[in-house]
DNA sequence: CATGAATGAGAGTTCATTCAT
DNA sequence: GATGAATGAACTCTCATTCAT
């Protein structure tokens, strides 16, 4: 029984959960049916273990911790998930799903030159990482958490990032075949600068919330970028 | 009985240490004098626990890992250190020492305007993470594994990076006054620019150290910073 | 979910509790309900951790030993307890309430002379220590283990015997103004002879138990402790 | 090599002892032979024992503790015992020789009635007692932590003990023979009134020794102690 | 005579996971 | 659909003890 959740949290307002320490019948709106019950409590577990994973990370993360959050028992947690390794390779999926797989292919389908496919592909992600910021900080953190760690996830971050990567390449190539840019960088480098300042912009975003000026360094990124390949 | 090993690790050769499982007696040179013996272990504690440290993190290391990697008994390399934590700050202590303060100690010493300086501050970083790359990396990842948690760590890390960005933040003001730097972005903004491109130049050069040519990833570092300031 | 078992071990009978080291499913009866279990599995870890704490001392008997004496394994036992600490402190305020503040709030809800009330807080007592003999010893061998130890239970146990002697202390006084007893010994000194010579009898009771004839012992320490205050 | 200081103690100042955490060679006055240098040594991990071993338990005192008191290390503790066990048995015979064997080895030597020497007895023992507290606490103390713990030192405590009982019940039957004593009590029971109390008392007065009056509980046990065998 | 390094056995505690109800 | 009880493995840390120097 995965969870999964690729359209539910559209929408869904992020509920404060001041660690509501013991949960209780009462505290959330009960549900009518089993269907809006399971939706529910899958929902809860998501955005509990999505918070929980960010700021302390995966494997200080105990499942007491994401149940409480979730409103849950342990448990009732382990009625939605097999493993904790499958609800964060789910949740990376489902990230990876809308955060790159998704931009990819609305860009794919539309006429566009290579460059304005680059500035497409970063608004796309700019905006996405606006709106779900926390979503986006699970990416990379989880990139480091698992780089090399032989966990099972490491192999799914890589396949994720991978896709990125492959996209900005074969743009880059692309673009490099109809002389729109004219760096002498390897595509590849070009898609390893990208991704290096993304994640690197994304980190001291969170890590300076309050100090930093998130849509001016998000405009020095795009510029910073884009001047590498001309 | 702190750890201190600020300058004995100047030209000490990485050894390869597959994963000596069972410390034997014949696995190291037995060094004749207490003060060698202790010094020798020392030493092997710290590079233990620096690759395992950046390879799997700081939590899902275990003591005994280290002292595996050490060829020690757990109980051994407690004789050293008085708890995982001081470990970490220890190395964290020692590596932004080398990393951060005498690097811009020496930078301050000399004759230079503020774009030199920065110049030459992005260098020495270079060429250091060029011959110890796991000690920046430790930096890096300590930064993103302790960011939130709440940890004594956090602490000690948000002082280390409140160190690098400092001196970029006030070299870049002083750029400004004399106006060498024409940009109108604000200094800690361009500050989290370089701390952000430094980490995630780092961290993508780990994750892949094989496909990345690191050379050329730092030369357009550089490049990119340096025009973001102009 | 702190233990607390106030009145549960009311009838009680001790089992004898061989050693069983190895829990098996056979060991007990296995209870229907949750709730049976939970105060089934309670109760066995008070008695475990009772008999072993009088048997071997606090800080001697490792969580193992009380949770094999349960029937359960050291996870088992921690579902319960949330430190051995608190287990301690639990227990220690449970027999506090019943051998000491339950006694007292009897007897000062009745009319009384001071002498009666002192001989009626004796009599109440021994009953008690006839009775259960390992709770009151808990108490005192505790009071021996943690007098100066600057232990957490050093405050818990100095407040329970606190509450002994206050009451002593008061009742002699009341005594002394209504001149019925003539000592010239101060009331603190006479509470001290009664807590001292209580203390010496059930240790001298435990460790003599086959030889020793304990009613006749409590005679002799009741003559004594009234002739003193005459 | 084992530790015996019968002799040696008697006059020892007892060293204020404040934590020396590093023993330096300067730290006391250097001993000119090695004789010195050992017996200088015993005393100070006899003293350092006696002092730990009273306040926090034999159990919850480490070597590395008791070494520190005597301002050495570990190691050097270990040249003078061979085991932590050994150490206090050492101790404990010790104490026996000089608070029990010597007192009735005296007293057995003159000509008196029984009520003189039971008298002599108690007030040999309440010397000792106030001028070296700590000793008679160690036998106390550890005939409680040792009680019924299957120790190698429960059998010690008990013999010593023994001898002390021993003494008593034959004194009291000599009164009982010549008609001295009257009482009706058993010997054996008379016995362990006196234990329990002493023991008691020697409890009661360590635990506030701050609001007690010593002399006064003394006082007040002999008291008791010869009017129950009247 | 004494130090300092090291071991190995265990202690307390946490936690992913299972399962009967 | 969810709870609460329980397990077992792993983890951090402590400590009596040994031994080369």
């Amino acid at each position: 029984m995965p969870i999964s959740r690729s359209d539910v949290s559209k929408g869904a307002p992020r509920q404060p959960a001041k660690a509501r320490s013991r949960p209780t019948a009462a505290s959330r709106a009960r549900p009518r049916t089993n269907r809006e019950s399971r939706e529910d409590s899958v929902e809860r577990i998501y955005h509990s273990a999505l918070r929980l994973f960010v700021q302390q990370g995966y494997r200080s993360t105990s499942i007491d911790e994401i149940a409480a959050g979730a409103g849950l028992t342990k448990g009732g947690v382990y009625f939605y998930i097999s493993k904790k390794e499958h609800l964060m390779a789910q949740m990376l999926d489902d990230i990876a799903a809308r955060y790159i797989d998704a931009v990819i292919a609305r860009i794919q389908a539309e006429e566009m030159t290579a460059q304005e496919r680059l500035v497409a592909f970063m608004h796309s992600q700019v905006s996405f990482a606006l709106e779900w910021p926390e979503e986006v900080l699970l990416l990379v953190m989880a990139s480091v958490e698992f780089s090399k760690s032989g966990d099972m996830l490491t192999k799914k971050i890589d396949e994720i990032y991978g896709r990125m990567r492959s996209f900005i390449v074969q743009t880059i190539e692309e673009g490099m075949a109809k002389k729109v840019f004219k760096t002498k960088l390897h595509p590849s480098a070009a898609a390893s600068f990208y991704v290096a300042t993304h994640d690197g912009m994304m980190l001291e975003w969170y890590r300076r919330a309050a100090q930093t000026d998130g849509p001016e360094l998000v405009r020095v990124f795009r510029e910073a970028f884009l001047r590498v390949l001309s």
